[in-house]
DNA sequence: GTGCATGCAAATCTTTTGCACTCTT
DNA sequence: AAGAGTGCAAAAGATTTGCATGCAC
């Protein structure tokens, strides 16, 4: 599966007659093998310390919007904080994969995790029905999750 | 009306013993006279442009926090923008006005506008009844408005 | 060989902070 | 009078950009 994501982010690059690099590959690599939402820091040090490439915090960031403009990364944007990314859910597979991860972040342990479903979809096509075009959304919930509800039963 | 809001920030802030001065009558006032979300610069500008007031960035921006800790103002993100405050529409009065307003931005004319509806809060009760609390979230979304999808109909 | 992509350094932009002074209470 | 809040200036943090060099094609 990870082989399949690497391939992928190869064609893809290959398709649009964007090189592939070694920072692009490194890159890739680092958000295969992480499931969690990474902020472009984290990306650069996991790269540094594998010590096998010397790549740039700047490489990273034009990396990583060139992959998000590819479709194949994307951006979520918690407030007061460096933006995070991840590898598209997509499964199309090109340039244009529209499909949209939703995240919970809990406010005392910190943890991020993606939310199964996405009821905005309805309300985009709502919007649809009322002539907006070429939707897309962002949305991230923060609160406690159910151990630190335990832990700290409200406030 | 406007002086209805006026009267609550003032009586807002009174009630949690914070002080009633100019920078923040100001920053209540231009907030109040514009129902466009506005950056922090947008409304310093506005305030030095009146010339009635020698009002500092840091100051507005020190007011636009302490306003959105006492839930009185609602803060906004847009990916690669400043942040845009708006006063936050709960009509509970007081210092946890947890409604929430959602925004459309026009990637075509950047206008942006308020969504009636808000389907989160239905994601937010599924969450709860699994044990999750204190729930917030965030959420805008982009297009073409239609206006803008008539000109341009796809991309 | 060509020129896209990179490393490096500096710039930019937003937001925050330290500090002495001012104004609200 | 006390100290919360301010203006000013400087810092901090994230991201972008200019430019000469290097690497993918």
């Amino acid at each position: 599966m990870n082989m399949n994501q690497f391939v992928q982010v190869k064609e893809t690059l290959q398709s649009h007659s964007l090189r592939i690099t070694k920072p692009r590959l490194a890159v890739a690599s680092i958000l295969i093998k992480n499931k969690a939402l990474l902020t472009s820091e984290e990306i650069h040090t996991q790269i540094q310390g594998s010590k096998k490439l010397n790549c740039d915090q700047a490489s990273v960031y034009r990396t990583l919007t060139t992959f998000e403009e590819l479709g194949l990364v994307k951006r979520s944007i918690f407030q007061g904080e460096p933006a995070r990314f991840m590898l598209s859910t997509s499964k199309k597979g090109g340039a244009c994969g529209h499909e949209h991860e939703h995240f919970f972040k809990c406010n005392q342990c910190h943890t991020i995790e993606p939310l199964k479903e996405c009821l905005i979809s309805k309300q985009e096509r709502q919007l649809e029905s009322n002539g907006y075009r070429n939707l897309s959304h962002h949305l991230e919930i923060t609160g406690l999750c159910p151990n630190c509800a335990k832990t700290k039963p409200s406030n």
